[in-house]
DNA sequence: CGCGGATTTGAACTGAATCAATCGACGTGG
DNA sequence: CCACGTCGATTGATTCAGTTCAAATCCGCG
């Protein structure tokens, strides 16, 4: 254990909130140098598209803040969010020239980029980088295959249910608040707008709006406002939902 | 080069159909002999359930032959078919205990085995194993996220018009005709029941029925069997599909 | 205060589900 | 060889969940 000299790189890294959560987390802290050199932040606004689908994609990212959607198109307009990432996912199609989806911010965003080539060298280098990727996508994987359920068999009713219940349980872990909370009393920031939860769930906001009024009367939820309300019980909630999971 | 004395387990993976276009693609012919060690065969009639849902998975497979239906189940029995898999493609989730689905045969099936440990060693020896493997899950993400647009969003028609246009784009490959058909005369063999795309496409068994009698009078399917047709119309049908892909 | 976009609410409509026969194709046994 | 039963697929009639179209209402903001 000897003084190292300063080295201002290695220290914005070592600083940063995701350091350990997101895919960085697979290096050590004398490897994290060889990502820190090649990083750049960037701030997203809301609606900021940070990837057009078919774009030739030359960087990868981590979500240091925010949320992120993942969306597709059909030719007349119609569209499907396929992915909601927040903090500290990673972002980007490795092995792929073009991304396969547009990605949008759906608040306010900062990422930490990394460019294609230079970050594709990394993953040859240190194993355990693309090690962690592939687990990070083995977990989008399920995660996809549990929507296309909710997408083809679940009720508009399920379906908010099911919305609902995912933003509250992820939000602690969203916020980092460590602050374990009542778990009937969760209070939540929805990251997206009925039109984009309509998109998400294969519904209209028609549709959206009315369900949610429908868990706000039978007292699952009470709304602060559009976009924030807490949870008052979570059990109906997931049963609303048809939670099957663990 | 010298005449390498009689090795019949290494001869068994060289004689294996799908030697080069699965995993084991990723494999040298030196190296095929650990994985040759360690795999067996195994057959499986259509209904058979290769892996449940929760259940400890002990094993990860190659498809040598045949289709395999991944499924998610709700308390109530309504279902969805998260994934269709034919040879030679990869069968198993890494890095989890549980199967987070249901593997069941659509129809006959012929798997290679691996018991997971000894699977699980290789891939942390040979990385090239682990990349294939990596960019399998990529594609497979993004077939799903695919999916999730037509479960979404799509209508009926569209829905069954992108289950036979996948059905006839993939079944060259499956078959390994090398025969390059006439695209406006491809012969088709349906691995599913009607009920079973029904179950694919979020459907019921009438609708997926009443919309292929439609594709049938528009002149673009000819069926000669109820599990079996030839697409007359291919470009047509990308249309009804409403497919964008490059 | 008044404007404009997002949300909610209402009423009518419709695409797909449900309910209900019927129709093969196929195997079995008389 | 034909009657019978079974099971998947088709076809028809009806219903209904969710969409569409059309107003309100809410709310943030200059």
């Amino acid at each position: 254990m000897q003084s190292a000299p300063f080295d201002s790189t290695k220290l914005r890294c070592n600083m940063c909130a995701i350091r350990h959560r997101a895919v960085c987390g697979a290096l050590s802290d004398e490897e994290i140098s060889s990502i820190n050199a090649i990083a750049k932040r960037r701030l997203y606004k809301p609606g900021d598209m940070i990837l057009n689908a078919d774009d030739h994609v030359d960087f990868f990212a981590n979500i240091v803040s925010g949320a992120v959607k993942l969306t597709k198109m059909l030719g007349d307009g119609r569209q499907q969010i396929v992915g909601l990432q927040f903090a500290p996912d990673f972002l980007g199609r490795a092995y792929k020239e073009r991304s396969p989806y547009f990605a949008e911010a759906a608040t306010d965003v900062e990422l930490c980029l990394f460019p294609r080539k230079a970050f594709e060298g990394l993953l040859k280098e240190k194993p355990g980088l693309e090690m962690r990727l592939f687990q990070d996508t083995l977990n989008e994987l399920d995660a996809a295959r549990d929507w296309m359920l909710l997408l083809g068999r679940k009720t508009a009713s399920e379906k908010v249910a099911s919305f609902v219940e995912m933003i509250a349980r992820r939000t602690p872990m969203i916020g980092c608040s460590h602050t374990d909370e009542d778990p009937d009393n969760v209070h939540v920031f929805l990251p997206l707008s009925r039109s984009e939860i309509a998109d998400y769930l294969g519904l209209t906001i028609e549709t959206v709006s009315r369900q949610i009024g429908k868990l706000k009367s039978a007292g699952i939820l009470r709304l602060h406002a559009s976009r924030e309300f807490s949870v008052r019980d979570m059990a109906t909630l997931r049963e609303a939902a048809n939670i099957d999971e663990e």
